[in-house]
DNA sequence: TTAATATATGAACGTTCGTTCAGCTATTCA
DNA sequence: TGAATAGCTGAACGAACGTTCATATATTAA
C-alpha cells in the first residue's frame, strides 16, 4: 500500500483523465477504436450521431492523448493512442461486470448501502 | 480483442462510474481510504474541508458502492468497498505517470497533438 | 433535560459540460 | 474554376455538478 494523500494538483490531473472517460459518447468511441482504426464518418454512422458531435468528442480525446489520428486525403483515421487507455477501459468493464445488476448510474436495488 | 460497440445503456452505466471518479475531492478521499479506514472528521481535517462537503462526496461514493461504512457511536468509519476501486485507482495513477509531464487537465506542451 | 459533538441532508448559487447549429478550411472530381 | 465531400470550430442553450449555508438527526456527557 504505497499510496498517500493525493496532492490537489495530482487529484485535479487524475480527475481530468476520468472526466474524459465519463461520457457515454466518448466511451462508445473508445469501444469502437478498441477494435480497429476508423474515420469520423464511420464512427458517426456507427453511433447514429452527427459528424460534428463526434468531431467535438474526438477533439477532447485527442487533446488528452487518449486517441491519435492520421490524415489520408480528406479522411481522418482515428485509433487509440496507447494501451493504457485500453487497459483502463477493459478494467472498468470488469468492474461493471462485478456490480450486482449493473448498479452504477442506473436504478439500484432497494435497501442498498445508502440511507 | 473481444470488445464491441458499447450499447447506450452500458455506456451510460460505465460513464457513471468514471463520473464518480472524476472529482478531485473524491479521488483524494479514495487515496486516503486506500491506506486505512477513516471517519468523516478525519477526512475533512486531512483535506482541510468542511465535514459537510466531505459528507456529500461520501454519499456519492456510498451510493455507487465505491466505499462502505460502519457506525460506531456517533462516528462513521469509511473504507473502500472492494479492491476493484483500488485497482482502477492505482491503474489510473500509472497512466498519469506515463503521460509526459502530466499532460492531463493541466497545461500541455506546445505543438502537441491538437491543432 | 440540556448542551455539545458527529454526521447527514435539502436548497441554491455559480460553474462546467455536451449537444446543436451555422459557418469554416481542405481535398477531390468534373 | 466550381461543386461536392470530410472534417473542424465557435457560439449558445439546457442540463448536470460541487460547493456553501442552514438545518436536521443521532449520540454522548453533564
Amino acid at each position: 500500500m504505497r499510496e498517500r494523500l493525493l496532492s490537489s494538483g495530482d487529484a485535479r490531473d487524475l480527475a481530468g483523465l476520468f472526466q474524459v472517460m465519463a461520457d457515454p459518447t466518448r466511451l462508445r468511441i473508445i469501444s469502437l477504436l478498441a477494435e480497429t482504426e476508423l474515420c469520423v464518418c464511420d464512427i458517426a454512422a456507427a453511433l447514429e450521431m452527427t459528424p460534428s458531435a463526434v468531431s467535438h468528442q474526438l477533439r477532447v480525446l485527442r487533446m488528452t492523448q487518449l486517441v491519435k489520428f492520421r490524415k489520408e486525403g480528406r479522411m481522418a483515421y482515428y485509433s487509440l493512442d496507447d494501451d493504457h487507455v485500453l487497459k483502463l477501459y477493459t478494467q472498468s468493464l470488469d468492474h461493471l461486470g462485478h456490480m450486482p445488476g449493473g448498479t452504477i448510474g442506473s436504478v439500484r436495488k432497494p435497501g442498498g448501502p445508502d440511507r
